[in-house]
DNA sequence: GCTTTGACCGTCCACATTGGACGGTCTTGA
DNA sequence: TCAAGACCGTCCAATGTGGACGGTCAAAGC
């Protein structure tokens, strides 16, 4: 018996098998999925989508379904496609990728001309402040429903979390730098 | 008088012109010190730097200098620099990115290995709290010093607020996800 | 009935970003 | 004197982003 080669999937299609656990999807949907599930917090874009599905198609993982409306193919999730995701998430998750154009703004702030600081400061108060009151009625919306994935409020949690905190610490920023 | 071409610079570009604002450095340098100040906020990887001081050198953005020890090449921002640089900051930051695998687990805690997810919060829990004392540390190290710029101090302390967010959050997940 | 709008669905490509292998130079201390 | 390790840059494969492009279908308005 030929060893068995283990791909040793990426994240991403780590991430889109495990969306396919709950049955097939075509690729739109998956990035529909994503953005409706962990949004801000994992995102997928078209292109890597398609790209890993058919990856996943040539080794197995994935298995396409017949041609729907509007060429729609929807993918469905194998046996090798469970054990893949399965090795992944034994591997546990790994370090997260950051990149807060806002945060470089404030670490220059020196070299930026007096008060565009300030400026961007208080737009990103309102835009967090905003992006905190939809999670929060997103929240109460999800509580008068029965049967939800405690996961995904816990999910919905962290941006909440995040954006309130966000919105503090701007709040509390010394004069010389904020307010 | 031909039409200036403004190369319009991207944010990686932006940040290297930033910190080149208070001297000349070299590619090595640029990716220690956006370590040390922005951190885990706003990565620099080597690749990036070396090829952007390459094509900002080609646009007269920076001017490499004499080659130093260990073939080191410092470079020093020009008038035009300062100039792109200014434009980029006007136009704002832009939207950030973040991509937490943690968080994708969380999501897809459903589909994990009984217990699994479970262990991985514990994990995060530890590291989290780690990284918090250590942001407090420096913190504490920085307050005893004189003349630190507080663009920085206000970059730390939203590290700080957020490890400490995302302690408490995992500390009040549910049972049915967290403890 | 006809048309227009817009949601749906996928392909493709240029560019940005990451991580690490590789090769070399100089300093330090065993 | 030599080994280890910090310093410095090049290069490449894999990954990720954003948007242009082209097509299909359903619904709403005329």
């Amino acid at each position: 018996m030929t060893a068995q080669q283990k791909p040793e999937i990426n994240a991403t299609a780590a991430s889109l098998l495990g969306f396919l656990h709950d049955g097939p999807l075509t690729g739109w949907d998956l990035v529909a999925q994503a953005e409706r599930t962990i949004g801000p917090f994992w995102s997928l874009t078209k292109s890597q989508v398609y790209r890993e599905l058919a990856l996943m198609a040539e080794h197995g993982l994935v298995t396409p379904g017949e041609t729907g409306r509007r060429d729609s193919r929807p993918y469905a999730i194998t046996d090798a496609g469970r054990a893949a995701f399965a090795a992944w998430a034994a591997r546990g998750p790994g370090e997260g990728t950051i990149r807060l154009p806002l945060l470089l703004f404030v670490t220059l702030g020196r070299h930026l001309e007096p008060g565009l600081l300030r400026t961007v400061l208080a737009e990103q108060r309102i835009q967090q402040a905003a992006l905190l009151r939809d999670y929060l009625g997103m929240r109460q919306m999800l509580d008068e429903l029965d049967g939800v994935d405690p996961h995904l409020l816990a999910t919905l949690d962290y941006g909440i979390t995040v954006a309130r905190a966000t919105v503090r610490w701007i709040d509390h920023l010394p004069p010389e730098v904020g307010a």
